[in-house]
DNA sequence: TAGATTGTTAATCGATTAACAATC
DNA sequence: TAGATTGTTAATCGATTAACAATC
């Protein structure tokens, strides 16, 4: 696969075209031009063709996308015709939170597991019949089980120890909510959601009056 | 103020250089160099002294930084030096999450009402004495309390009339947690936190192995 | 066929990195 | 003063936008 070129900026516009395109369905619209997707998504039309020109011609010319057809194909760029086996580390408010989030599930990224270290709430129940499992029998799990990606959602100084056992058990993709970097081999993938960090750049924004320049 | 200039990406790591100068300090660590910090964080010393100095010298020729000054500093920037008054719309998991994490509020993002349309939620104590009001009264409740910043962890479908309700009233700060963009006035900012897509992402670059470019 | 719109190359713009003079 | 490191200008790199030939 020559992927090597695709930039962080194209990856991150993918889910947005995504869920367009699977509003225009709902809408019952069949086919759309770059012209009309860049009105909709103030974008410019332009940068649609290049970004979608990355991973192959979707389109025709003089008619435009086919919304379904295009649809399916950026799901399958990201990966989402998958099931994606997750679990999750932590199950204080914001754990309980994603581990209930059935939007994540129908998108086929499923949470079958939910450790914490806290006796108190090792056995409750989280969603349905799945129930909070002592970490310490994380290693176990994961020898006898498909973990795709694990979230973190623990306190910083517990994040870092607990992201080098989810390595060295060879999950590849971390989900990190803990407010610190992870390092971690080059073949494992991080992505992080550091929610203060988003907070505070609203905060300077909003002080300095400065909507996104783009 | 001439900060016509700053773009989002510079704003986007001042953050994460709050973040590390604020570890450094519990670390006991008086002065760094950009260099010094550079190995640190992983970014160039080119990069972080630019950055900085779009907000002015801070640094010292032959010394460096001094952290604790720095670390003021980029918390006046980023408007931390006073507090931001928020409110919460939707006290489902997410909201709940979000209302009782202590982090937000020793940073001065103070959540001070959350609001429901649920008969069931209203009235529930989500956080100390903090209960669930209805969301009917959104409106009398900003018109006689400061509202800086409106998190909305609501389903995308009441996101939108929510958010033109929000902005009726003057509510300049969104932090919106619907999976929706929000049409807002030039002078209303909005921060998305679209946690589905940032899984997408994860999912990509799990399945193409590709590491953050940058 | 004529019209529309893509795919793709070229031009522009902006952000990052390198270099170095200023200065503590 | 000599050494270190900033602030800032210049060079490079990459991403976005514009233009247009290819083609449905």
């Amino acid at each position: 696969m020559e992927d090597i070129t695709i930039s962080k900026a194209v990856i991150r516009r993918l889910p947005r075209y995504y869920r367009y395109l699977g509003d225009l369905m709902n809408e019952g619209v069949e086919r759309i031009s770059s012209g009309e997707l860049s009105e909709r998504m103030h974008v410019t039309a332009s940068q649609i063709r290049q970004d979608l020109n990355h991973f192959g011609g979707f389109g025709q010319q003089g008619y435009g996308y086919k919304v379904e057809y295009l649809y399916h194909e950026i799901a399958k760029i990201m990966g989402l015709d998958m099931a994606s086996h997750m679990i999750l580390i932590g199950a204080g408010n914001l754990g309980q939170a994603l581990a209930k989030y059935t939007n994540f599930r129908t998108r086929g990224f499923l949470i079958e597991a939910v450790f914490d270290k806290d006796p108190e709430k090792i056995g409750q129940a989280v969603y349905g019949d799945m129930k909070v499992q002592d970490i310490a029998g994380l290693e176990e799990y994961i020898r006898t089980h498909q973990v795709d990606i694990a979230a973190i959602a623990i306190p910083k100084e517990q994040a870092v120890p607990v992201a080098d056992r989810l390595v060295k058990c060879g999950v590849r993709g971390i989900w990190n909510f803990a407010h610190t970097d992870l390092a971690v081999p080059d073949d494992v993938i991080v992505e992080n959601v550091h929610l203060s960090e988003s907070l505070m750049g609203l905060s300077y924004r909003l002080k300095n009056s400065i909507r996104e320049k783009k």
